[in-house]
This record gives structure tokens, C-alpha cells and sequence, in this order.
DNA sequence: CTCTCCCT
């Protein structure tokens, strides 16, 4: 029924055939966690040195076990000693998360297990939202939010033990956390005011680069806790990993039990939407009279209602099929997992300095995603997991990520690292270091945006706006935005702007949005281009009351509009702290433009011919996104939010400028770049 | 004629 293509074998998936390997230990019950046998080594070895890496299976314990170890072996220490220095000193222990959603769950989680409300001892700390009391002594939070507060103390005083969990996947956030914890861990013992003891927790990989940059700092294994999964290769590798995945989980509808869910991983919206389509097809043809199939697809960009039907349970005559992106990797767990379908790839966003380019494509994952991938089917009993490359593949794979620090533009960290007093970048210990030409990249983006100068031989030092600039959650271009709004008077509409601008798209894009739909967005549509169209959406949504039906009707994604609001209210908090000019330019929307252009003067593109655009910064050739609502029309000139490569060379969220208001806000940049003046 | 995923 499904076929395989001519062009190739027919996969099989017969595990006589299947080269298996089963992983993981038995399951115990909370209070029987192999962590609970390395209570003593494990306070040991974080008391006795400056840093310690522990290595960890998923489901060991160690993020809710080891932060109240250490806790309750100090209060006791403490006891005996009657150490004042430490009642002067906060000596919170922070453990930072990459997600927001781990760092609530696992602080709630914690804290009923010792019967307290979450907020009194045992704390979380994320944006817009807290649970944080003056009683607090562990802290869980995202890496994100210690970062931001390594900007107010470079030392991270309030902290003497600092816990930087999930190290194996290497955020952007965790990786500039390593610097600065290296940078506090030294300084604080200079200065003999307080101790510090960094504690980094990763997945069972790349154990020999954490250590070394920490001097030899020792390393720990901790026993995982897992129910045992069954891990199957396909024996050649698959020219179409979609139609592997199809028959394969034909081959597993076919052979169990209904009950047993399956969760299959794939790259993106559109593979995901279509391989939904084809399952229930297939399912309804009824030449194999096939038991019944929800296939349920899962992504980011989807209304939360449709996201929480993965949670509920089907029906026992009807099997549940999950497709999802990496989503389903570790933000979301799924019950009633029992198989998993792994693709072995993933959709990755990487920066290359050279080009300026970002390019958005399919590549092939790490061997840390794929055992996450694969932990996935064995949360609640055993599992299997079928990959659908071959075992050599697997394990030619790189063991880890690359770090994200190496393939995103660089100059929101460059300020950062400014910010905190560092003036040379390539200066700052990096535990991967970005390539020179990224670094200088970013200086130079920040130079243009008039945040930093340059002092001597590589060193920058912060200008009055880009210490104001710094103080901003955002990109360095969108800040200067909104510096630039304060002073054309329109700085209430660059805020609700940026704000959208730092959410996913507000748009419903969902595979069965049809003409119709679309002609109804079209009400929304400014001539000038996106921004004001953007704009216009979210003073619509404000003056219907933000309401479901209202995002209903006009296909809008409110959990993203909500969050811009959240961000909006923040981001006029710094404003007025800043003591910016906060004023509304009401209809006069060519100010707002205006300032615009003077943020992202380094996105402008020119029309050339055929629909083809050229930027005037790298001279890329380019075309307008078809989201755009100046898709098909032909402006001289725009500014855009964005670049990406992905089947074309994109731009997105595009507006129409003056070419009057580019050079005078910034000739020198323009006297040579601009072809029509 | 189209957008992996997190986070401040």
C-alpha cells in the first residue's frame, strides 16, 4: 500500500534485520534515585572544589535532587560553625534552566516535595513571571535571567553556588555564562569576600572540553533512571526520510497494541501538515482495512487549543500518531509515548559572518539529540525507537550541537560583554571561541548603531546610547529604534512595533488558511509595508479588547499578541527609567517610518529588476518574503527586518522608505552605497 | 508563492 520508490530498496524494518542496542536502567521510585546512594560524594565534590562537572542520564534526579543536597548539607555545616559572613551574604544557589517552562515546573516540583508552596524556599525566576521570596534560598531560572542579572553584578554576588544545568546543549545564554562565571569564580577568590562553587550538569558528552576549560576540574557520573528503550537502525540510508518514517510507522500500526502512542520527529510545518494528511489518506482508502489513526501534528505555530490535543487521551480503538518538530525534543512531554520515529534531522538557523547571511535548512542532528529523541519513548514503561539512518551514520554524527554562540550574529552578546565592563571581546574566555571575523562583525554592526568607539588596540568602550541600548532586551538594531523613535516624538508606536517584532510571527499559517481568510488579513494591510501593518494589527486587537474571537476571526496567533503586550509593558518600564521622550505621533506614521529606517539603515535593498531586490550593505540579491504585504509590489526602496536564505534568499517584514531620510540620518554610511541618489 | 526552536 505505501510504496517504496523505484529508485531505491525498500526500507525494512524487521529488528532480526535491526543491528538493536538497548540503553538505560530499570525504574526506582523517587526516593530510591541511584542519586540518593551519591548524596556524600556528590556535597564532597562540589564543598571541595571551585568547579565540578556532573554527568547525568536523563531522569537521574539531578536537577531536583542535587540543588537541596547541597542546600541542607550547608545549612548543617553552617549550624555548627555559626558563620556570620554567610548570614550577611544572600548565598543563593541558582540553577539555571534553557527553558522557562523546566524552570517553574521543576522549582513547583521541588517545593511540594519538601510541603512548601513554591516562592518560600525553593524559588523560580523567568521573565514576566516569579516566585521569589526573601526565605528564598534555591532559585531555579533560565539562563537567560542570570545573564541579565551578570549585567546589574558581573560577580553574581547574591550566589555562592551556581548550578548551570543542561550544559550539553550549548545556549547562547549558558555558553556566555560559562565566561562569567570563570570571570566570578576568579574574582571572588582574590578578594576573599565569598567563595563560589560552580556546579555544570550535562548529558553524558563532551565531558573532556567543560573540564578543561575549568582547569581539570573533576568529573562525576550519575546513574540514570530510565525504562529500557529498544533502538533500531534502518540498515542503508533513506534518499527520502519522510516516506521512511511513513512506512515505518505503518510497520509499528500494523504490529502493536493501539494504545501504544508514537511520536514521530520531523523538520518543519509543511513536511509535518502534508505527512498528517497522508496518514489519514491512506487510513480512509481502506484496501488494507487498517485500524483507526489520530495523526496529530505539533509545532510552534499553532494555537494552544490544537497543541493541547496532544495531551488528551484518544480513544482506545484509535491509535494517537504525534509528528513534530524538535519541539517535541524537550519542551513538550507527551504521555502515552511508547515508539518514536526519528528522522534524524533538524531545521537549523546558522549565521555566517562572511556572508552576513543567515541561512534557515535541514541538517542532520546531533548524538545528544538523537538519545533525546530517543528518551522520549520511555518515559512511563519501556519503548522503542526506530532511526531511520543507519547505525554508521549515527554514530558518525557530531556527539554534540554546535554551540549557538558560533552561528548567530554576535552583537547582542558583543554589548552585553561590553557592558559588563569587559572592552576587548576577544578578550573574554570563551568556552567555544567565535571566529574573529564574527566578533568583528558585530563590533562593527555596533559601531554603525553608534553604541560603542573604539578607544585603543581593540578595545570599545559604550556610548551614552549604547548603555541605554544595553539596558534593553532586544537586538542592538531594534534598540536604536526605539532611541530613535524618542526623539521623532513616536516612541509609544516603536514600542508596540518592537515588541511584535521580538514575537514569532502573529499570523496564523497553517496549511488550511485559505483565499478567503486571507482576503479578511488583507483589512489589516498598510501601503508603506509591514511594520505598519503590524502596527495596525495590534492597535485592532487592543481596541477589541484582546479577545479570542476577535484572533479567531482574523486567523491571529493571541498567545503571540499577548506576549507582545507582556513585552511592550516591559520594554516602556526601562523607558521611563531611562528618562526617554515618551510620546505618541498618533496618524502621523512617516515618523515612525522615519525611525525605523535610522534603526535597520544597515537592512536597506533597492529594486532592481524583475522583482529582485539588492541589498546595499553585502549587495546580496533578494526577494520579497510572500508573506509580505508588499509581495508583488515594487518599492525603490525598503528597509527590512530580516534576512534568510532558505529555498530563496528572503527578506521579511519590509517597509517603504525615503531615500532622503537614509543619508541625512546617516551620510557618511550612504555616500557610496546608495545607487538611485 | 513561504517561516526549526528557544530566550532576555
Amino acid at each position: 500500500m505505501v510504496k517504496a520508490p523505484p529508485d531505491h530498496s525498500p526500507m525494512v524494518v524487521d529488528s532480526q534485520d535491526l543491528s538493536s542496542s538497548t540503553i538505560m536502567n530499570p525504574i526506582t521510585s523517587p526516593n530510591q534515585l541511584p542519586i540518593h546512594s551519591m548524596r556524600k560524594k556528590i556535597i564532597q565534590t562540589v564543598f571541595s572544589n571551585d568547579c565540578c562537572i556532573f554527568l547525568g542520564e536523563t531522569g537521574c534526579g539531578k536537577t531536583t535532587q542535587i540543588p537541596r543536597f547541597l542546600y541542607e548539607a550547608r545549612e548543617k555545616k553552617f549550624k555548627n560553625l555559626l558563620n556570620k559572613k554567610s548570614q550577611r551574604n544572600k548565598n543563593l544557589i541558582a540553577c539555571t534552566q534553557p527553558r522557562r517552562v523546566a524552570a517553574i515546573s521543576v522549582a513547583e516540583r521541588v517545593a511540594s516535595e519538601v510541603n512548601q508552596n513554591c516562592g518560600e524556599l525553593i524559588g523560580y525566576s523567568v521573565r514576566f513571571d516569579e516566585a521569589i521570596s526573601r526565605r528564598t534560598k534555591i532559585k531555579y531560572m533560565t539562563d537567560g535571567m542570570l545573564l541579565r542579572e551578570a549585567l546589574l553584578d558581573p560577580y553574581l554576588r547574591q550566589y555562592s553556588i551556581i548550578i548551570l544545568d543542561e550544559a550539553h546543549e550549548r545556549t547562547l545564554h549558558t555558553d556566555l555564562l560559562f565566561g562569567i562565571v570563570k570571570q566570578a569564580l576568579e574574582y571572588r577568590k582574590k578578594s576573599q569576600k565569598n567563595s563560589l562553587h560552580v556546579l555544570v550538569m550535562s548529558a553524558t558528552m563532551n565531558v573532556d572540553l567543560f573540564s578543561n576549560y575549568f582547569n581539570q576540574a573533576p568529573v562525576l557520573y550519575l546513574q540514570g533512571r530510565q525504562y529500557p528503550i529498544d533502538v533500531f537502525h534502518v540498515q542503508e540510508t533513506q534518499t527520502d526520510y519522510i516516506h521512511a518514517s511513513l512506512i515505518t510507522l505503518f510497520q509499528i500500526h500494523r504490529t502493536t497494541p493501539l494504545n501504544e502512542g508514537i511520536l514521530i520527529f520531523l523538520t518543519g510545518q509543511d513536511e509535518i501538515d502534508s505527512i498528517c494528511k497522508t496518514i489519514k489518506q491512506i487510513v480512509a482508502s481502506g484496501t488494507e482495512s487498517l485500524e483507526p489513526i489520530i495523526p496529530l501534528p505539533l509545532y510552534a505555530n499553532m494555537t494552544t487549543v490544537k497543541q493541547m490535543l496532544v495531551f488528551k487521551q484518544t480513544p482506545e480503538n484509535i491509535r494517537k500518531v504525534i509528528v513534530s518538530t524538535n519541539i517535541g525534543e524537550t519542551s513538550i512531554t507527551i504521555p502515552g509515548i511508547r515508539h518514536v520515529i526519528d528522522c534524524g534531522r533538524v531545521k537549523t538557523k546558522t549565521y555566517n559572518p562572511q556572508t552576513g547571511l543567515e541561512i534557515l535548512q535541514v541538517q542532520k542532528i546531533s548524538q545528544a539529540q538523537a538519545w533525546q529523541r530517543t528518551g522520549r519513548a520511555g518515559r512511563e514503561c519501556p519503548g522503542t525507537c526506530y532511526r531511520m539512518y543507519p547505525e554508521e551514520e549515527f554514530e558518525q554524527l557530531p556527539s554534540t550541537p554546535i554551540p549557538e554562540l558560533l552561528r548567530c550574529n554576535l552583537a547582542t552578546a558583543a554589548l552585553q560583554i561590553l557592558a559588563m565592563g569587559i572592552t576587548n571581546i576577544s578578550t573574554f574566555d570563551f568556552l567555544s571561541k567565535p571566529d574573529e571575523k564574527s566578533i568583528a562583525a558585530a563590533l562593527r554592526e555596533l559601531t554603525y548603531l553608534c553604541a560603542i568607539q573604539p578607544s585603543n588596540d581593540n578595545t570599545y568602550e559604550l556610548t551614552d546610547d549604547g548603555r541605554k541600548m544595553a539596558c534593553f532586551p532586544l537586538d542592538p538594531k531594534l534598540s536604536r529604534c526605539l532611541l530613535a523613535s524618542s526623539g521623532l516624538n513616536c516612541l509609544e508606536e516603536m514600542l508596540k512595533l518592537v515588541s511584535i517584532m521580538s514575537v514569532d510571527t502573529i499570523f496564523l499559517t497553517s496549511s488550511n488558511i485559505n483565499e478567503k481568510m486571507k482576503m479578511q488579513r488583507q483589512k489589516f494591510t498598510m501601503n508603506e509595508g509591514d511594520h505598519l501593518t503590524l502596527l495596525n494589527v495590534y492597535k485592532t486587537f487592543i481596541s477589541n479588547k484582546k479577545t479570542k474571537e476577535w484572533c479567531q476571526i482574523n486567523k491571529i496567533n493571541r498567545r503571540n499578541l499577548l506576549r507582545a503586550c507582556a513585552i511592550r509593558k516591559q520594554l516602556r518600564r526601562i523607558c521611563i527609567e531611562l528618562q526617554l521622550n515618551i510620546k505618541s505621533c498618533g496618524t502621523k506614521y512617516s515618523l515612525v517610518r522615519q525611525a525605523l529606517a535610522q534603526g535597520l539603515f544597515m537592512n536597506v535593498a533597492e529594486y532592481l529588476k524583475e522583482n529582485d531586490y539588492r541589498t546595499i550593505n553585502d549587495r546580496h540579491i533578494v526577494k520579497i518574503h510572500p508573506s509580505s504585504v508588499l509581495f508583488g509590489a515594487k518599492p525603490s526602496v525598503v528597509v527590512f527586518t530580516e534576512l534568510i536564505q532558505t529555498t530563496k534568499r528572503f527578506i521579511r517584514d519590509i517597509t517603504v522608505v525615503e531615500p532622503d531620510w537614509l543619508i541625512e540620518s546617516n551620510p557618511e554610511y550612504f555616500k557610496t552605497r546608495l545607487s538611485s541618489k
